[in-house]
RNA sequence: GCCGUCGUAGCUUAGCGGUAAAGCACGUCAUUGGUAAUGACGAGACCAAGGGUUCGAUCCCCUUCGACGGCUCCA
């Protein structure tokens, strides 16, 4: 079925769930207010006025659904004016949307079916009840939602349903969000421990258990291995500051509800950091630096706390303490792209080597409205263009946002593909032209006079936590042996065996293998089912054939039974595994 | 924050006006077992917290805390 004669088949059910909810809820006793077709089905928002409706409901409004569509036959449209649909509908949010329509000045519209009218520009099935296979949709759940999505609005009753072609289609599309379930970060998490979360400590909180630690150590490990060669220096700052520091900065006024503030016994504010930039600048402007002394490039990884609103918050992709691998580059504007063009390549080859799929986003200012911006449509040209060359450089082109850059300087957005599909906003490259003229930046230059620098934004994970959800469920679970947080377990399968499964056991524990001894007296099937469970990427298992073949029997969780190898055989595979980072 | 669903042992869940049940995990004992569950016994929860209704509350009502799905798809 082509697109748009989909797109029409779930508007059309939008129309018919209005009619359903009407029939039960009484066409006088509530508002409709619209209904559009969605992505994967549709939707309609309707003010129940203080009637409640619950998911336990949906069954009877679906039912009813299923009752009307023999009804409806054909869809019957008619023209009318403003003031006839003002009277008909007598429903501010109906009256609100006519205006709308009336004021650009286009024709409105009602169409009818099966007796139910409602006001709509068109795009339905001819024949529903032909059209329609009654076991081709399903309501699906119900959700609050603002009158045209502004909290300042009423929040109106949204009733979600799924549809598609036929029953085939909407029965693969319940079993891709089951398999997208099996992946969530929130249950691998517990499953692996990896992380938790204390009612005592708070919403958005994530305590990091061993497991979780060696993760996050590692994945930061990386990047920092690669920051480094690409000349970067660490830094240090605390985690609080002075309001006078935001407020220079700008982000008091701009971050204010998000800030986590804090009252000192002297009465001076201060608040929980929800940004690094501003603290890095004050170590940038320490001293003064000549244009040779530049860049410096400072890195860090540090939380940050930002006051998120509770509703927003969902296992490790929205938190409020946020782990940030961020870095900071101090550069003159025409060092700045290849400042850039490094970051650039630290980001391919950390997301190439988990296999996701980068597409970079550009985005640029609007040359038709640069008051909104800092500096002058030269400097922006020369940085979006420095930013277009590297991006074409590495072979690829971007998706151009016209009008979409901060104010302060244009971006490199990625977005990364992962297993099953979905895009992830990860990392960012921003030049800021701002910041250093806020806290007056600069270095001396060839002519001895000050000039003002740069600064480019360069997180690689942005957050690690968003991070780990991300890479969590794009792997489901199955980290590389390099991340595994034991990374092979040794099975003896008779308590005879210890001796020698403790000999290998300490072979690869001196070579800081992260290494696992199951010597508990348990049958070999529990133990190798474990090992299955908590997705170790290797197992060992260690009887009587190996002792007298003085090897061992290895088994991967990723290609199968490896069969026997020599300890150093093992050994080396595993290095070299884990120094490649497969 | 707002709407909906929800909070019962470490985990997954059952129960439901008369103070709780199961599987896994855990402990003890027996089993000497070759690749996804050997058996028996045992310990473990004042049912998120606080308040109310009731002779009596895990269950009903209120408040708070927490979790999940929405609040971006525009007749």
């Amino acid at each position: 079925m082509e697109k748009d004669k989909l797109n029409n088949l779930r508007h059309t059910l939008a129309h018919l769930l209005a009619a359903a909810v009407g029939e039960i809820y009484k066409f006088d006793k509530i508002k409709l207010t619209l209904g559009p077709s969605i992505d994967n089905g549709f939707y309609y928002d309707i003010d129940f006025c203080g009637e409640k409706v619950a998911d336990s409901d949906l069954k009877k409004i679906e039912d009813r659904m299923r009752k009307i569509l023999p009804k409806w036959t054909e869809f019957e449209h008619k023209e009318i004016s403003k003031e006839e649909a003002t009277n008909f509908f007598k429903n501010e949010y109906k009256v609100e949307l006519i205006n709308e329509i009336a004021d650009r000045g286009e024709k409105i519209t009602v169409y009818t079916c099966g007796g139910f009218t409602d006001l709509c520009r068109g795009g339905h099935l001819e024949n529903p009840s032909k059209e329609i296979n009654p076991d081709s949709f399903k309501l699906d759940r119900v959700a609050g939602a603002y009158w045209r999505g502004d909290e300042k609005n009423k929040m109106l009753t949204r009733i979600y349903g799924l549809a598609f072609e036929n029953k085939e289609e909407l029965d693969a599309y319940l079993k891709q969000r089951e398999e997208a379930e099996k992946r969530d970060h929130k249950k691998l998490g517990k499953e692996l421990d990896l992380f938790t979360f204390s009612d005592l400590v708070g919403a958005g909180l994530p305590l990091f258990t061993p497991n979780g630690t060696i993760l996050r150590d590692l994945l930061d490990g990386f990047v920092w291995e690669l920051r480094k060669a690409a000349g970067y220096v660490k830094v240090d700052i605390p985690h609080i500051t002075k309001k006078e520091l935001y407020e220079t900065s700008g982000h008091w006024e701009k971050f204010k509800d998000d800030l986590f503030k804090i009252n000192t016994r002297e009465e001076h504010v201060f608040a929980m950091k929800p940004m690094n930039c501003p603290h890095h600048t004050q170590i940038y402007n320490r001293k003064q630096w000549s244009y040779k002394e530049l860049p410096q490039a400072y890195a860090e990884t540090t939380k940050v706390y930002r006051d998120e609103q509770t509703g927003e918050l969902g296992g490790l992709s929205r938190v409020r303490s946020i782990t940030q691998d961020d870095a900071h580059v101090f550069c003159r504007l025409n060092q700045s792209g290849e400042e850039m063009r490094k970051i650039y390549k630290i980001v391919k080859t950390f997301y190439g080597s988990f296999g996701f799929i980068l597409k970079p986003r550009l985005s640029l200012h609007d040359p038709k409205n640069m008051q909104a911006y800092l500096g002058t449509e030269e400097v922006w040209q020369n940085s979006e263009n420095a930013l277009r060359k590297i991006i074409e450089e590495n072979g690829e082109k971007a998706i151009e946002a016209l009008g979409e850059a901060a104010f302060y300087g244009p971006k490199i957005d990625f977005l990364a593909k992962d297993a099953i599909g979905r895009d992830h906003q990860v990392a960012t490259i921003q030049l800021d032209m701002n910041m250093p003229e806020r806290f007056n930046l600069y270095c001396i230059n060839e002519k001895g006079e000050q000039e003002r620098i740069v600064m480019v934004h360069a997180a690689i994970m942005g957050s690690i936590e968003r991070f780990l959800a991300v890479l969590i469920e794009h792997l489901a679970g199955n980290f590389p042996l390099w991340l595994s947080p034991v990374q092979v377990k040794v099975i003896p399968v008779r308590e005879n065996h210890n001796e020698y499964a403790k000999e290998i056991f300490n072979l690869l524990k001196e070579n800081n293998i992260r290494v696992e001894l199951d010597d508990e007296e348990a049958n070999l099937g529990g133990k190798v089912r474990d090992a299955k469970n908590n997705k170790l990427p290797y197992w060992i298992v260690i009887g009587d054939k190996e002792i007298e073949a003085n090897k061992v029997t290895l088994e991967s969780r990723d290609a199968g039974q490896l069969g026997q190898m020599s300890k150093e055989e093992l050994l080396s595979k595993f290095l070299e595994e884990i120094k490649n980072k497969k």
